[in-house]
DNA sequence: ACACGATAAGACAGCGCTGACATTCGTGCT
DNA sequence: AGCACGAATGTCAGCGCTGTCTTATCGTGT
């Protein structure tokens, strides 16, 4: 046996001696198929080793595959790849496989990614919008692939979207310090995502009007640079001659690295940190928590929905936040 | 405009006033078409917002599409999101898209995903094996698509493989520790993973022996429980009569917990963790480190290389480990 | 014994695309 | 002028499957 080639209805429905149609029946689930038949109909294809092609299903039946495509910016974010953990268990819930693809963070390549993902016509297309238009997806939409958003709102589209509540969870983080008695609280963060970024700072700012502390720009240290240059701009932010008494993180890149710079300060500096991560517990460090795995499903849902029923409202949810006390955010300004 | 249906082939080319395979021939990169009947026709193409039907062509082209399926035990695992971070890039580069599915780590569920997967016509399939026997696929090994098991060899399979240097990297680390003279040195792991515990494991013992220790049994702890036991087995270890001077972690789950409570333990006790992990370098943890993504993108390396040549040797390759030295692994054990 | 509806099974076309082959036409060469 | 040849384009069938419609078969009530 050379390269014997893969078995087709027509194969088995030869082998058991019915019509293709009849096979096709067994295979679908499709009723009228007498157990006489369908067992010899199986018999056959485990013979033959058969496997429904659903390439050709999906064209047949109106040229939809049962993929969803998640477009994502960096995977080695563990925050993305929480995301997709859940869109991947909602999905596969309803018999939905999830494809992933990466624009790498770079804006041209968005389109050019998204492009290849509806050429195989994904049934949905989530996103985590990196370019600064997507109104290039409109057409789409039209169509009737579901298009949501996640984590940032689409530009120029309509669009359901997912986000977390920014604004109101940096607030918080930041009224529990100012609450301390804290006034001079710097602000860190790395400018991946512009939007996230815009609305942390904007409930920072709005946090610490509430207490009359107006001149935020000398605390807002925001960096190009990714990785590594939190830890440098802490340590600016902190040999000034006025150095903060606290510090928020904008993210969970710029958390590891305050984290990297605070961890032998002296005196101990206040920390709350965006987004939770692993081993946050056992270092003590306070974080604006959420439920990433859920921002996934409730995206994954959204498509759902969407595709259950197209003339439905544009969705826009907020995944909350909630501030996980641990120590490091809990630390009181110095008396001077 | 109600609900527009998505244009094709034929569409365009009335339009353009072309045949369609005029059409197909200028999305496909093909040849011999006019500079200006090109124009024409991605004029048209555009009006129409037409997206070629790649379901279609895979289908035509002999029923296999252009995506590369990893299945993966546990999607919350950052270990297994580096793979495919790795594995995605590999890809991407080759003008395929990775789909992914999980097993949720039960082994029932596997040939369930997989056997979904396949229907779908997946170029290749990447497995981290889950269940205990793969034969299942040595049908569809022998229709030519390439299975490349990851991290772990797939059992009663002839298939291509990468794994890591687990017991090179495991004995290592505990030589490191036997050269500064400790030998209680305990072994905490949940089995999560069988294959990469008895290997990791087998290196915590091969080393120990050199040194002449045998009874090793009493130190290691493998408990069941994931997530939370790593930490009581650990506190139990410690809490002995004779407790270890050092104990070194199978995984980065047993880490996690390991750190958690040996951070506040005086006297200390030295450590090493197998997998790197984030802020380890913070934390000051000495760790068997490696490649993470360098694994996935082997993995895809292998898939590619057995698609280009079906009849090559089987190849079972090695991801090197190295020690990382950071303080806490470097600990001597107490003057007693 | 007969009509009738329910059930099982088959025939056929076509989803959107492309491979194989056919056709047309302009060009350069003898 | 006649011919070969390559470039540009077209025709047609069919990848594997399923929706629609048709046909065969059977049991039931009168």
């Amino acid at each position: 046996m050379t390269t014997q080639s893969r078995a087709t209805l027509a194969d088995v429905a030869r082998l058991a001696g019915v019509s293709s149609k009849t096979v096709s029946r067994v295979f679908a689930g499709a009723g009228n198929v007498s157990a006489e038949t369908r067992e010899r109909v199986l018999g056959s294809a485990k013979r033959l080793r058969f496997r429904p092609n659903n390439l050709a299903r999906s064209l047949r039946r109106g040229g939809v595959s049962n993929t969803v495509a998640f477009v994502i910016g960096d995977l080695t974010n563990p925050f993305y790849f929480h995301v997709a953990a859940g869109i991947e268990r909602e999905l596969a819930a309803s018999g939905l496989t999830m494809v992933l693809a990466t624009t790498d963070d770079t804006p041209e390549s968005e389109e050019v990614v998204v492009d290849a993902l509806l050429a195989q016509r994904v049934r949905a297309l989530l996103l985590i919008p990196v370019a600064d238009d997507q109104s290039y997806l409109d057409g789409e939409r039209q169509l009737g692939t579901p298009v949501i958003s996640v984590d940032r709102p689409a530009r120029n589209l309509l669009a359901d979207s997912v986000v977390l509540a920014n604004r109101q969870g940096m607030a918080d983080a930041v009224r529990s310090l100012t609450a301390l008695g804290h006034r001079k609280i710097g602000f860190v963060s790395n400018p991946s995502a512009m939007y996230t970024l815009r609305e942390r700072l904007g409930g920072y700012r709005e946090a610490l009007q509430e207490v009359g502390v107006t001149d935020t720009a000398r605390w807002e240290r925001v960096d190009d640079d990714p990785a590594i240059s939190a830890e440098q701009a802490v340590r600016d932010l902190l040999d000034r001659a006025d150095p903060p008494t606290a510090i928020v993180a904008g993210n969970n890149r710029a958390s590891a690295g305050a984290v990297r710079v605070l961890r032998d300060r002296e005196p101990a500096v206040a920390f709350i940190g965006f987004d939770d991560f692993e081993l946050a517990d056992a270092l003590g460090i306070t974080v604006v928590g959420y439920d990433t795995m859920e921002l996934g499903r409730t995206a994954a849902r959204l498509a759902l929905e969407r595709l259950a029923d197209p003339s439905d409202f544009t969705k826009q949810l907020e995944i909350p936040t909630r501030l996980i006390h641990r120590g490091s955010g809990e630390i009181r300004p110095p008396l001077t």
